[in-house]
Parts: structure tokens; C-alpha cells; sequence
DNA sequence: GTCTATAGGAAGATAGAC
DNA sequence: GTCTATCTTCCTATAGAC
């Protein structure tokens, strides 16, 4: 390579992910991931030809990727079950910057007939964040239905935490439900 | 008015809704709207001379006018609570297609700095229907700070479920979501 | 690998006839 | 009130120099 780049891969992923995370997929335009990133247009279509479809599917890919080290894999981890939740709740709240970020997942998932662009992934991901909870639950004691239950209930009020911190201007529904996590996963121990 | 409506704003509204709720503001075209609606574009500019703008702006306007009918007043209603919740279920799954349609504050509510179109409305409607839901599970027997908490929570609940119903192309989770709503509003009694 | 310049098309919005 | 035709702007994408 002659000539290095001014941006690390893993930075301009980064740097457009921010982006496609506020505005979605629609509302991201090459001007506004090109300011982002600070690399002209051309030079963005230099790293990805595809275009701005290619750069959502290498954020979706980077942050699939991120997801699986952070949170499956630490999930994984021979710890108690108290620890891994706890590194869970602080995982979260570093990816989603303390309610401030949205869910890549709800800003580029299509309900729109024909433009199912990355739905397959975005489901693919989905799956594999339910099923580490899942197992993550049925490892800490749940039966095998429970422990699904309580995955998808998880999911889902992190999800609706997010929405409902966008929708409110405030970042508290998100660390009301961080701080719920880990009875939700574990059981209704409250503390 | 010598030539009467060929679509009822009623209806438009609708139409105008629904593509609002699959496609979010930016990916709803106007060809789209002016398809859906069955009018032409320059035919929606003359019912809406703000243009998309404005499309969006009447189409919460009328989602909160339903939301109030349908759910924050009958809320309100001197029916049992476990009536009033039924009620609640039905109504937010006709209102919601059974999970297959979107949250209109979800899609409409903007995370870009300086684009923040309807959020004031949006923040409006979401408070609305959060203090409709606490003042019911407080009359139906929850402390104050638990009524709150537990509206907070059906909230999130509610639009987290169809998040996930978008992301694992299923409307399961509504549909779960919907069973756990009794138990969340008027406590653990699982039936 | 990055840039300036530009092609080509789609988008939002308007003018004016019926 | 609705339409066809058009204007203007913005957007995605490409060409070609350095």
C-alpha cells in the first residue's frame, strides 16, 4: 500500500456507524457520512464500491462482530452469574453511551415490502443475542422455557428503553432498565 | 366546496400513516404518499401546503386524537381494571395490526441534532399515554411511585416488542407482549 | 488513497389548466 | 379539488488528476 490511509478501517466503520445510528438508513446521505467520516464521497466509494448499501452491511458486520466478543463470548465466561451480569449492565451501557446512542438494529431494519435490504442479518444478529441470554438464564438455574422468556423479555425492554428515550429527550427509561437487567435475567430477587 | 373530496382526510390521514409507519419521514417519498393516497403530489400539496412537513405533523395529530379516544379515556372509565386492561390489549392490538405495524414514535422521532422535527409533539404524546397508564395502575391499587414504574415499564415493553417483531421478522413478541401487559399493569398475580 | 469536478437521476415543491 | 407539466435542489455515483 503506497499510500496510507488517512482513517483506519475500524475507526471509519465506527464514524459511519454513529452516523446510520442517528439518522437511519434513509435519513444517512453520503454528505453527512462523508463529514462524519472526513473523507470525501470518492474516497468513501474507494473503500466502499458498493456504496452506502456496502457501508451499512460492513457496520452491521463490525458491530455483529463487537456484540460477539463483548457480550456473547463474556456471557460464556465461567464467572458467577452475578459477575457476568453485571459486566452485561456495564457492557450496555458503554455500546448504547448511556442511553444515547440508538440500536443499529432498530434504525436499519426495513417494514417497507421490497426493501428488506439487511433484514436477514439484523435477524441473524437478533437470534444470536436471544440465544446467549437464553443460555445465559438457563446456566444461572432458569428452566430451558424460562430461561427463552426471560431472553426475549431482556431484548425487549432494551429495545422499548431506547425508543422511549428518544421519544422522551431523556436518558433515564435507559437506566431505569439497566438497573432492572439483572433481576429480569436472573430471577425476581430484587435487591 | 363545489367538488367534493375523492378521499376523506379521515382516510388520507390513514394512508398517509401507514406509509409514515413502514417507511419513517425520510424514507417516505412523496411518489410513495402520493400512491398510497391515491392523489397526486400536486393534489397532497393542496391539502397540505407544508408539504411532507406537515403530512407527518397531521398524521400524530390524528394518532394522538385516536390514542386519546381509544386508550387514554377509556383508561379512565369506572370498569373493573382487569375490564379496563382487556380493553387495552384489544385495543393496542387492532391499533398495532397484531405487531405487523410500527410505532409511529419510533419512526417519526428524530436522534439528529438539529433535525429534532416533531420531537416536541412526540414527547407530548409519550408522556400522555405514560401518565394515563400510571393513574390507572394507581387506581387500581399500586403506590404512586410503583404505578409510574410499572407504566414506564409497559411502555417500554410495548415498543420494544415490536422492535423486535421488525428485527426477527415474526410477531411473536408483540403478541407475548400483549399476554404479560395484565400482570405488568396490575401486578405479579400471573394467572 | 485521496481529491475536484461532474454526470445522471430522484426528490420536494410550484404553476397553471380544467 | 385534482390534474399534467415543470422547476430546482439534493442525492448517489463515476471519471480522472495527483
Amino acid at each position: 500500500m503506497a499510500r496510507p490511509s488517512l482513517v483506519s478501517d475500524a475507526d471509519l466503520v465506527e464514524r459511519l456507524a454513529d452516523v446510520f445510528k442517528a439518522e437511519g438508513f434513509e435519513g444517512s446521505s453520503l454528505a453527512e457520512l462523508s463529514r462524519a467520516s472526513g473523507l470525501q464521497r470518492a474516497s468513501l466509494y474507494h473503500r466502499f464500491p458498493g456504496g452506502k448499501e456496502q457501508m451499512a452491511e460492513e457496520v452491521l458486520r463490525v458491530t455483529q462482530a463487537v456484540m460477539q466478543a463483548h457480550v456473547i463470548d463474556m456471557l460464556g465466561q465461567d464467572t458467577s452469574p452475578q459477575e457476568r451480569v453485571k459486566e452485561l449492565v456495564r457492557q450496555l451501557d458503554a455500546f448504547y453511551n448511556g442511553g444515547r446512542k440508538n440500536c443499529l438494529l432498530n434504525k436499519l431494519v426495513s417494514n417497507a415490502p421490497g426493501e428488506a435490504r439487511h433484514n436477514r442479518q439484523i435477524a441473524e444478529m437478533t437470534r444470536g443475542l436471544l440465544a446467549a441470554l437464553a443460555k445465559f438464564a438457563e446456566g444461572a438455574g432458569a428452566r430451558k422455557d424460562v430461561a427463552a422468556s426471560r431472553a426475549e423479555r431482556a431484548m425487549t425492554l432494551l429495545e422499548g428503553s431506547l425508543v422511549l428515550c428518544r421519544s422522551l429527550g431523556t436518558t433515564a427509561p435507559f437506566q431505569n432498565m439497566l438497573r432492572q437487567l439483572p433481576g429480569e435475567l436472573l430471577g425476581q430477587q430484587e435487591s
